[in-house]
RNA sequence: AAAGCAGGUCAUCUUGUCGCUCUCCGUAUUCGGAGGGAGGAAAGUCCGGACACCACAGGGCGGCCUAGCGGGUAACACCCGCCCUUCCGGUCAAAUCCGGAAGAGGACUAGUGGCACAGAAACCAGGUACAGUUCGGCUGUAGUGAAAAGGCCAAACUCUAGGCGGUGCAAUGCCAAGUAAACCGGCGUUUGAGGUCGGCCCGGCCGAGCCGGUGGGUAGGCAGCUUGAGGUUGCGGGUAACCGCAAUCCCAGAUAAAUGACAAGACUCGACAGAAUCCGGCUUACAGGCCUGCUUUUCAC
RNA sequence: GGAGAGGUGCCGGAGUGGUAACGGAGCGGAUUGCUAAUCCGUGCACGCGAGAGCGUGUCCAGGGUUCGAAUCCCUGUCUCUCCG
């Protein structure tokens, strides 16, 4: 017993705070999508005993009000924190979710979305990981 | 009671479950418990400070800012009181008076400059037409224009009075890790390069390295970081802004960056909006509730 | 978070108290058998007019100073740049 999480928790140790994995993840990262979401995600070293590294991005040009971006951030990281049960990589991966509409969305749509998107990003993993 | 105006104040609430962040405790980065966890504007960054470094921030020129008088304040371009000017309303009208609103409100009898178009003439003056004349280029009228010979403009230069050194927490100090004490060119070591971050000069201080290019490494942690011109209550002083004293309280501190989600309930169905060194103002955005004062109308006594 | 710079027609871009230059695009006309090139005219919006044309407004928005503001002052808004 390495590392013990509570199931639907998202601690500090799960999300990115490097800019070398932001550099790896613009330069070498693969993407995927599913409205109104998408996912950059690169295999990479993580800097903690973690199977997976997240950050969440909304666009200043979108959505002009902090309050609206920290709104929408909170939803993503809510979303991600139920549904994270749906991504199981091989490897320690680095994941960041952009919100690409311009328009806010309910949050039951939100983690309908978001099962989809990490079952798929699973799913692609699986397939291509382990050559 | 209703409507309007002005000022102040509050900024949906309650419970449960899941989750985030900080502090404390339990041998505790991971588990558990207790407690704290955005705003009146947190915003714009428009002013004023505190604080830090540059020299204990010094002199001169330049530059920038302020503008009635008095007070408040750490300070201000803010706030309070008074005066003045302009505008609106009240009495048939005017003056006065009463009520209200607005005002960057020193100086064009120091100098420089500007006054388009129109008009005979526009700031050195000059003199058109008509009329009257005491015949003196004297007076009046016409006409153009914002203004016609004594004026206007300083949110024109300027003068007067006063103020301002610069840079900003990505300031600054410390710790750890790591690369290359690399290569090329230029300047310099008491005959002084360079630094002293705003423009220049002087003076002073530091001073053996500095500048440009090529190429490479790291961008982690701690302090600054929240107890402060602090909040609340009471008493006292002052027309007021505000000040004094006493008691009491501790009320975010993140760093790819914490306050969210779900369920249930209540009502007046919830606006504008999210801390990033910290305060005092100003300005801008904003659903509604409550309180106080004034004015008008209606009703009751 | 902090420090600055700017916004002029469809596009680029001057003007910094007195009638909004200039270039390109677009549109109309001339030239041509047709096109390109060339030459001439034309900023935009609204209103009036049969038309030629005329009037008013317009320099990011609102307010102020002034007889008069793209220009000076204040407030807001948008865009861009720099700072370990």
């Amino acid at each position: 017993m390495k590392h013990t999480k509570k199931p639907y928790g998202l601690p500090a140790s799960y999300r990115i705070k490097r800019k070398k994995i932001f550099d790896t993840l613009f330069s070498q990262g693969n993407s995927i999508y599913e409205y109104p979401f998408k996912i950059i995600y690169a295999e990479t070293e993580l800097p903690e005993p973690v199977p997976y590294q997240v950050a969440f991005g909304v666009s200043k040009k979108k959505f002009k009000k902090a309050v609206r971006r920290n709104r929408i951030k909170r939803l993503m990281r809510e979303t991600f924190r139920l549904k994270q049960e749906f991504l199981k990589p091989g490897k320690p991966i680095a994941l960041l979710i952009i919100y690409t509409s311009s328009k806010e969305e309910s949050f039951d749509f939100l983690l309908m979305q978001m099962e989809k998107i990490l079952s798929h990003l699973t799913e692609k993993l699986q397939n291509h990981g382990p050559a």
